[in-house]
This record gives C-alpha cells, structure tokens and sequence, in this order.
DNA sequence: GCAAAAGTGTTCTCAATACACCCATGA
DNA sequence: TCATGGGTGTATTGAGAACACTTTTGC
C-alpha cells in the first residue's frame, strides 16, 4: 500500500478512528440514490486533482470504484444550492478530512466524446446504485476542473459509496484513468508548473517548517528539472518570502541544514 | 453609434446584406421557445468576452436585451450534441459573422447568488420571449467564460432574438452589465493580460500587416502602461516572430514606418 | 581526517532599462 | 528648415547560470 504516514502520526490516528483509510463517508445527500429527485445540477459534475508532496515524490490522490479496476480523479456533484467552489471544497473535505485546503479552477472539460454511458450503468451496478434509465448521469456531462494543495501529513483518504480505495499515486505511476482524467489531470499539472512562481504554491504543499533542500526537491519534482542548488538558495531568500528558523538535528553524516518557514501562512483559494 | 467600419467595407457589406448590423440571427433551435423539449444542457451557459482592437482603443462586444435598458455579454447555451469549445465558436459566428476565431476559455463562474431569475423573467416577457415558470433559465446557471480576439475590420455585430443591439465598447466605457458580466469580463481582460506575452494574441487583435507602433499601442492598452519604443521594437524584432516588409505611405508629417506581418499565422485555439 | 551535504562567494552572460542620436517626411 | 515621429546605438543595471570555495557534521 502507497499510503505510509509517520509512525508518531499513523499511531495518533488509529487511535481515534481505527478504520481511518477504508471508511465510507455519509453523504446526507445522495447524488446516487435511485428514487429521490436529484437535488444537483444535472449533467455538471467537479473532479479534483489533489495533489500532496511526500518522500520527494509528487503525489496525486486516485479513487478506484467498486468492484472494478476503474481508476478516477475523486469528483463529486453540485447540489442547488452551494456555490461551486463550496462544491469542490466539500467534495474535498470528504475524500480528505481537511477543511481549509487550497483551491484552484483551472479548467472545465465538455468534450461530448468525454463520456461513457455505458461504463457508468456498468459501475454504478456493480458499486449497487442502479439509477433509473433515464436519469441524467446517462448523458453527456460536463466537468468543472479543480487542484487541490494538501499537506500530506494532514491527510487521511476516504472512500465513498461507489469506491473502494482512495490512495495516493506518485505522479508518474498514475494507473489508465477513467474517460479523460488523465488529460485533467495533466491540464491541473499543467497549470500548477505555470503559477508555481508567482503564487505560494509550496506553502500548501510542505508542513509548516522545512528545510532549503526540501524545498528545492519540491520545486524540481513538480517542475521535472534540476535546479542548481546555490542559485535556488539566493533566489528564494531574496524573494523574502521566508523565515529562517534554528538548526535541524538530523542522522545524517553531514551539515545539518537551517529551517525555514513562509513569513505569511496562506490557505486561501480565489473565489470565481 | 459607436459601430464605424472603413468605408470601402461598409459599402461592400451594405451591398450583400442592407441591414447587417440590425440582422436577427435566425438560430435552428431556438433555446427560448416556450413550448419545445430543450435541446440544450440545462443550467450551464457560456458567456463571451469578445476583444476588438480600433482605433488604439481596447474594444468589447456588448448586448443590450430588448426593450430593456440591460446590458450583458453576448452569451447562449450548450446544445447536447456539441462540444463546448464548439458551442463557444458557433455563439461568436452567430454574434460576429466571423468562423475560425481565436478563442480561449479562461474560467467558470457558478455562484448562487450569481443568477437573478426575476431579472431574467422580465427581460424574457420584454422581449416577447415568455417561457414556462418552470424553465431551467429560471434556475441558477452556471456560467463558462471565453474569450475571443477577432480583427475588429472583419466583425459585423448581429442581433439575436431578445437583444436589440450588439456594439462594441471601449474597455474603460462599458456601461452596467448583467449579473456578474462585469466580473467575467475583468478576468478575461486578466487572463489576455497574463498570456500576451507567450502567445501569438496581438496577431489575432490587428490586420495582417501593421505598423511597430500599432503593435506597441496594442500592448500598452491592453498591459495599461505605456512602454519605451526603442526597447519595444528591439524586444518585439528579437522575438523573431515578425517580418518587415515595407515602407508605409501616409499623409503624416513625418517618416513613414515599416509594416509588419507575423511570420507564422496562428488562428487556433485550445481544446479543453 | 574524510566524505557528504549545506551555505556562501565570484565571474560571466544576457536581457531589460534609460537615454541619446540619426533618418525621413511634409508643412 | 524645422517640427514630428520612426529607427538605431550605447552605457548601465540586475538577474540568472555556472562554478569554486568554505563550513558543519557523523563516521
């Protein structure tokens, strides 16, 4: 299984709520109930890119629905009455138990050919949500496209009623993906590699305290390239935006590096 | 009016179509028809910023609803059997006369509070366009801006069934929009902002050939801030993506300038 | 002490800036 | 010929790239 925590963390949890990574969440309302009258807009839905940083790794979470090697990006439906950007950040909310999480639309998908009809009767059957034949889920959809900034630590993924696992993927090892995830997947990457530098993208990525290289490697994961260490360092404190703390007391048979942290703590995410 | 052609292009448009610029539209499916099954996906629109560039001024397409003193971006719906992009291009053919125009999605707007479905009673009865009290326009709707960028010589603005003009508007002059049109309308100009530089915009925005200064007064209109000339012509010729090719006679009192073409043609736009 | 990794310094290049100067044209 | 505006040249500045050097730590 991909999803290792920090034992200090992992034990924490357990405690709690020992079935943290398989536990479906209830939604009160229940886009796929097959009697009620929908309460969301039909043929609209959000899917999210939610990606995390761990192990020098990008990180990307990837829903699999029941009963079926089908691999998705979590998503979700917007009832009648919430805002999109609620929408999404529920949608969030549910799959990783964290409010407050950084949030960007980069994107909405139309494509007439981006749907499966079929593939959708044939995994809601086996998820046990027959719909009715008519219902909207049937036609076409369009896909408002938001990424996600986690802090990986914070993170404990959750399954739904249609899906049975709900893990974190190293961005180059996402398996085939339903319909046209991938190509929103990519468009997300995509968008977080433009706005990297002008925005505290990484602040929403690393815990609150980290190390120069750390950040380094982040920027290099995401970026895909390699970035010369002495001019990374000058760039980034001349920029101002961080703070350097105190010593780190690692293992390592080396200097122990300064910690840092960003002067300003941003979570916010633009409202649209 | 502020809608003013070159002469030569107005006789010529005069001739094939004597009413050009107060022309219905005649749409095969008409989204407003009280009667029929719509056609079109329910609660999601497409709002479109459509940009002119005339007279060193930074342009807007704006519709005025019939006998109503509103004002709103030139918009429709989505049919179910068209790609959104699709749909996008066919509202812009249908305002503008003109195919293969650059077009660019650049956000979804779907608050809640977004949507004023008195407002759109109205202006549906002024326009004698009434429809069933429980239409879906009378619903929340979710909005996907585009914007466009045409050649303002080429554009001919078309009314459709429940506007009475469609104008173009100085950036700094429109009047009171719709809804949030305002708001859609400066995050377009945000997003041509941003991506001036790395794309090929100012040649969809002016006529195939043009002066370094026409190209420069397009920049600092559109950037809001003016710009040396000598470092805008050696920065502009360095890009490499201009070619010279003679000298311009006009009754200026002065030298005459070169004209410029972009070397490589782009009328694309993305597929999302 | 030595290897490894963190931190700092130096040089070079190139692009952007600011300004000066030259050229063509029509009144 | 002079004002106007287009085109070109040049010195200065600053950011980034490439590389060298110093410092700290555990083995």
């Amino acid at each position: 299984m991909l999803l290792s925590l920090p034992e200090k963390r992992k034990f924490f949890l357990t405690f709690i709520q020992p079935t943290y990574f398989i536990q479906p969440m209830q939604s009160r309302i229940d886009p796929y109930s097959p009697t009620r009258k929908s309460r969301h807009i039909a043929q609209v839905s959000i899917d999210c890119v939610i990606f995390g940083f761990h192990h020098q790794q990008l990180k990307v979470l990837i829903v699999k629905f029941k009963n079926a090697d089908v691999y998705a990006l979590p998503g979700g439906f917007i009832r009648q009455e919430e805002n999109i950007d609620e929408a999404a950040r529920r949608i969030l909310a549910e799959r990783t138990g964290v409010k407050n999480i950084y949030l960007e639309q980069f994107a909405t998908f139309g494509n007439v050919g981006r749907n499966n009809p079929e593939l959708n009767r044939e995994l809601l059957i086996k998820a046990g949500k027959p719909l009715r034949e008519d219902h909207w889920l049937f036609q076409r959809t369009i896909s408002i496209g938001y990424y996600a900034l986690v802090d990986f630590t914070q993170v404990c993924p959750q399954v739904d009623e249609i899906s049975d696992s709900c893990t974190w993927y190293d961005i180059t090892q996402v398996p085939s993906l339903f319909i046209d995830h991938r190509l929103i997947m990519e468009k997300a990457l995509a968008t977080l590699r433009r706005d990297l530098h002008q925005q505290a993208i990484s602040s929403n990525l690393l815990p609150p305290q980290f190390t120069m290289p750390e950040l380094q490697v982040l920027y290099e994961t995401i970026l895909g390239q390699p970035m010369l260490r002495a001019n990374f360092q000058r760039k980034m404190l001349a920029s101002g935006v961080l703070e350097r703390i105190e010593k780190k007391y690692t293992g390592g048979a080396h200097r122990a590096p300064y910690l840092y942290r960003f002067k300003q703590v941003s979570c916010n995410a633009n409202e649209v």
